[in-house]
RNA sequence: GCCGGUAUCGUCUAGGGGUUAGGACGGUUGGUUCUCAGCCAUCAAACCGGGGUUCGAAUCCCCGUACCGGUACCA
């Protein structure tokens, strides 16, 4: 079994388009066959290098590895279609010379004509056919005097059905009434689509085409080259693709559509791909968030869906924060820098030391959808100011009320040992309650303003030890880190003096 | 216009001639003697419409409707 994926360089890897490859990856990956990487940039103007690039580090940062194709090598390659150019002119060569292919001369003008007379007359806009009954020496004439050609596929004559079984849509339909012969190659000799992922996809043996629903019209176009050339087809499966909330094609306008876009936003890789799989498809048994491995065990492309389905960020989310919660805290720490550096709290003292951050970073991820907000939940550790908190009027009037209680901290605080865990951290709250009378809510609610400056957020026994630790660091880069003792005073003192 | 595809809670889906139509996300309410989150519990929420076949249709068939794709010297 062997299955491709082939982008095309114009852009970023869309997450439907990633979709698409993981399925493929996934069928390659269950199945033991061979997954393929091919670049599809024929189209000169809007390809670039850049562009593949971005989607090959895409693809890798997925998990999506291909053991075959651009930057693996291969026994099939090149793998890249503007590498293959003399393949695609040898084998129109044939088609020519076998009458299966002619060369035609019509102008863009007369084409785009002839389109709207046919849509008028309400027939199928196809090409009208003019020249295809040019003889090969009046076309070698009028080629040899300067003339542009392109080179199409003579569809054959008389109305037929052309009939493929879709491994998700089951049998599909197409009479040759309404296909126009298509282009095969450009007039500046460059192949057009629809020919070269035939000459690709059969030289390099593939046996399962996984594409979007987008080409299932090509399809029967397709399976006619490969009867011109005595070829056997791959096995086609057409997925459909993914909407935006409003049921239009995912895009721009319904915010991130690109799988880098997800990842800087500090999505995991492993809740994208999980998510992404999730969409038209159900591994079965109830269960969702299953490592990339056992989805492809499960996989079948027989079981995914026929319609379109909705990207759903906040079930994206949902994922992700499931496997933040499952993640190490030294891979946290470390995809958690790049954020934290940007907010200004991290330098490169701290990129040394991840010791602190590692205590830290479980604490945020645990309660964040992605990375990047990570900096906003721990800003309790690196952007206090009591000052600044007491100008919050609902804050100020709380403090004010509980003036007791954290008078009473600032004293205990003062005094105690560092709270490094839970238990003395419950110690340290009952000797409060016991000085200020304050319970329960009247008691924490007061501690967590003294300490983090916020009204609400964190556990308390896990920030309070947090606080303590990054004390202990303060000097080597975090700024503003203070012991919870430290605070706990000046957050009382800048209560007095209101 | 023409050709093709699709249709189960708001969303992703399971199921499929007779079921209390199941699960997940999101939402509701309550619990977890501090908060968001989490966790537990709870409730609300669906078979596009119309015909037909049948004892019985959400399921099979037809028609309609809506949506999506294609209709390129883009892929």
């Amino acid at each position: 079994m062997r299955l491709r994926f082939a982008p095309s360089p114009t852009g970023q890897l869309h997450v439907g388009n990633a979709r698409t490859a993981l399925f493929n990856w996934l069928l390659a990956a269950g199945q033991g066959g061979t997954f393929i990487l091919r670049i599809e940039d024929t189209d000169l103007e809007r390809s670039s290098r850049e562009s593949e690039q971005a989607i090959l580090e895409d693809l890798r940062w997925m998990g999506l590895d291909w053991t075959e194709g651009i930057e693996a090598g291969g026994d099939h390659g090149p793998y890249r279609q503007t590498e293959r150019l003399h393949m695609y002119r040898a084998y129109a060569v044939e088609l020519l010379s076998s009458g299966a292919a002619y060369h035609c001369f019509c102008s863009a003008e007369q084409l785009e004509a002839d389109r709207q007379a046919a849509l008028a007359a309400g027939r199928p806009p196809k090409y009208a056919g003019r020249c295809r009954s040019l003889s090969r020496d009046e076309a070698r004439r009028r080629i040899d005097g300067g003339e542009k050609a392109v080179i199409r596929f003579r569809v054959p004559e008389g109305h037929r059905d052309i009939v493929f079984n879709d491994l998700v849509r089951g049998e599909v339909r197409f009479s040759t009434e309404v296909i126009g012969d298509p282009v095969l190659v450009r007039s500046d000799g460059i192949p057009a689509y629809n020919y070269a992922v035939v000459i690709d996809d059969a030289l390099m043996e593939i046996t399962h085409v996984i594409r979007g629903e987008d080409h299932i019209s090509n399809t029967p176009r397709q399976l006619l080259l490969y009867e011109a050339f005595g070829w056997r087809p791959p096995i086609f499966a057409h997925v459909s693709l993914v909407m935006g909330p409003d049921h239009s094609p995912l895009s721009k306008r319904h915010g991130a559509t690109s799988v880098a876009e997800f990842r800087a936003r500090g999505y995991l890789p492993e809740a994208l791909t999980n998510y992404l799989a999730l969409i038209g498809w159900s591994p079965g048994a109830d269960e969702e968030v299953l490592p990339i491995s056992e989805l492809a065990t499960r996989f079948r492309i027989e079981d995914v869906g026929h319609s379109a389905g909705v990207f759903d960020v906040e079930k994206l989310a949902w994922v992700n924060r499931h496997y933040l919660k499952a993640a190490a805290p030294a891979r946290l720490a470390q995809l958690a820098i790049p954020y934290l550096r940007q907010a200004g709290w991290v330098s490169e003292l701290m990129d040394r030391d991840l010791t602190y951050l590692e205590s830290v970073i479980p604490i945020a991820a645990a309660s964040v959808d992605r990375l990047e907000q990570i900096p906003a939940r721990l800003s309790f550790l690196f952007d206090y100011s009591a000052d600044r908190s007491l100008q919050n009027g609902s804050i100020a009037q709380e403090a004010h009320e509980s003036a007791a209680v954290i008078e009473s901290l600032a004293r205990e605080l003062e005094t105690s040992a560092p709270l490094l865990d839970r238990d003395a951290f419950r110690a340290m709250a009952k000797r409060v309650q016991q000085s200020s009378g304050a319970k329960g809510k009247a008691l924490f609610h007061p501690i967590r303003l003294a300490l983090t400056g916020e009204a609400e957020g964190i556990e308390l026994d896990i920030a309070v030890p947090a606080i303590e630790r990054g004390a202990q660091l303060s000097q080597s880069g975090i700024r503003r880190i203070v012991s919870a003792g430290k605070r706990a005073a000046e957050f009382a003192a800048a209560l007095r003096s209101r």
